[in-house]
DNA sequence: CGGCTTTGACCAGCGC
DNA sequence: GCGCTGGTCAAAGCCG
């Protein structure tokens, strides 16, 4: 308290950009990059509900409870470069349990491993069904968060409140809902975080193009593909071990864009 | 032995 | 100005 000079604060800082301490003491604008996914009843049961293989190792840093939600929010270091101010907060959907909300934020300040071999051949370390990527990817959501993380919750209140009020059918629905609503398409669900450190637009938004013209799309395909709800729970099931695939793999090489700056779509 | 997870405490921001 | 909540750190224990 008044001993110390808190450490913790003057060791960040000095390696910091003000930008990351920002993001890692202000609760106010921060990069954020939200993802829902369905990882069904079953993956509540699993020790690692929050961690989903990736391509970089995280670290479980702290957990805490959350107002309002039964269940505890798990916070997450990236542990693959020890620099690396990458984190990610994995929380379940108060309304839908099976619903894992993963809130990533900072960028990896490191290469990583191989993006495009990852994401071919999945993860290096995961080889599990490898037919799965390309028949039936978890149903993964994708979120950007508009500006202020706020505003957020809410919209994501509303959506589940809607569902809510219908049935755990509502939660299959509210999830292509989300795909299928011309506002959540790649195009419009471009990466809006607070990018206070924003440089190379016309580099970034190049690479965007590029990304969206090809990842989300693929994602899009997939999921919107309507699976029954029993096969899809069976699914799940298998997939506990690695719950992500493709569309999460996706996710992370947008993180990985942040480190060359995300392009901002000013509302 | 090293790394990761878990748990409790502390600090800071935000809302009332 | 006070209280509440969220986020992070640090120590201990466990597992590989």
């Amino acid at each position: 308290m008044d001993d110390s000079v808190s450490p913790k604060l003057a060791s960040d800082d000095s390696e910091l950009n003000p930008t990351d301490i920002q993001a890692s003491k202000r609760r106010k604008v921060v990069e954020k990059i939200v993802v829902t996914v369905k990882v069904g009843e079953n993956g509540g049961k699993l020790k690692s509900e929050g961690p989903p293989s990736d391509l970089w190792s995280w670290r479980k840093y702290g957990q805490k409870p959350i107002k309002g939600s039964p269940y505890p929010r798990g916070y997450y270091r990236c542990s693959t470069s020890k620099g690396c101010s990458a984190k990610k907060q994995v929380e379940r959907c108060k309304t839908d349990a099976s619903m894992l909300i993963i809130t990533y934020t900072s960028s990896h300040n490191h290469p990583g491993p191989d993006l495009h071999c990852a994401d071919l051949k999945q993860s290096p370390k995961e080889p599990q069904t490898p037919h799965s990527d390309d028949d039936k990817p978890p149903t993964t959501t994708l979120k950007q968060l508009p500006e202020v993380s706020e505003k957020e919750p809410e919209e994501v209140k509303k959506e589940q409140n809607k569902t809510s009020s219908t049935d755990e059918d509502a939660s299959e629905e509210q999830h292509f809902h989300y795909l299928q609503s011309p506002l959540s398409f790649p195009q419009n669900n471009i990466i809006s975080q607070e990018d206070p450190f924003n440089g190379n637009l016309e580099k970034t938004h190049d690479t965007m193009g590029f990304l969206l013209d090809e990842e989300p799309l693929s994602c899009l395909h997939i999921t919107t593909s309507s699976i029954p709800k029993s096969e899809e729970n069976d699914f799940f099931d298998e997939l506990e071990e690695l719950p992500i695939s493709s569309a999460f793999t996706s996710l992370m090489m947008r993180s990985k864009f942040w480190d060359e700056g995300i392009p901002v779509v000013p509302s």
